[in-house]
DNA sequence: AAATAAGCCTATCGACTTAATCGACATTAC
DNA sequence: GTAATGTCGATTAAGTCGATAGGCTTATTT
């Protein structure tokens, strides 16, 4: 389960992208529009800041934008920013790794072997699923970004 | 991240798998080959038997064993008994389905429809590979079950 | 320059979860 | 009947999650 700052993170994303680019738009509207806690989402919108997907504007008409193209924001990489690595495993992780604290024999370890199946299954759909995917009405052909 | 917990009940099913069939294997002595706490592990053990994984038979010379052969055992149905749902959202488990607490619009859901890929791809292969697989000496081809 | 409107940042909160431990009880073998 | 074993509920300490609070900085407006 992935979670709810997580779902927070990506619905506020696709606010920003379904915005008009011109100019910023304020933490309160995007909190409004997607129904979340106004101090919650400030944290969040700093956190993506923080890893460089956004940008804001301080002052009276701040506000946020989007700093790279939506086809260029994926799943995975918010993800990894708010909840952290996708594995399911620390020792499976490509951007996280560390050995398990009780793993004796990475190599020889019986479960390794088969998360490492679940972990690049995952990473599959979520490396390439962009905030563009998520963008724009419903009906929308290649929101399914499937297996291959 | 799966829990510790989940590693500890599929670590503990392979050593069952791996144990001659004849006579139960007590949980001191799994607890102590697979290095797992003993006290911590009976609850693991407790639960797999609720869900009818496993039998045990107490009193002196008493211990447990497989139900089902290794082969018949999926990673994913250990880890729903001891993590819960596989699935990144709520409203995405075919096993314990409800709606997200603060979803309007579950056909429009713009989040839902990447997830959904993601939660597949997951369920391709954990609900593949068995304790069978996990099994025996590193090298083992077909331990990989892979995505087809 | 003062007032105001916005984002920045750290601390804190209560509820829950996780990993683990304890202790009393029930059952079986010998 | 005693020793060995599983059963089961309660408890704990530490951590996480979702959220809130409040003061600070920066920019605009008047």
């Amino acid at each position: 389960m992935i979670s709810q700052k997580a779902k927070y993170a990506l619905r506020a994303l696709i606010d920003l992208a379904e915005a008009s680019h011109d100019d910023p738009v304020q933490i309160s509207d995007i909190a409004a529009s997607q129904d979340i806690p106004r101090k919650f989402l400030e944290q969040i919108l700093l956190d993506l800041k923080h890893q460089g997907l956004v940008a804001s504007r301080r002052g009276k008409a701040g506000g946020y934008i989007l700093l790279r193209a939506p086809e260029a924001i994926t799943f995975g990489e918010v993800l990894r920013i708010i909840d952290g690595p996708l594995a399911p495993l620390p020792c499976l992780s490509k951007t996280a790794y560390h050995r398990c604290v009780d793993c004796k024999d990475e190599a020889a370890c019986q479960i390794r072997r088969v998360f490492a199946g679940a972990a690049d299954a995952t990473r599959g759909v979520l490396d390439k699923a962009t905030i563009a995917d998520a963008m724009g009405d419903a009906g929308r052909a290649g929101a399914a970004t499937v297996l291959a």
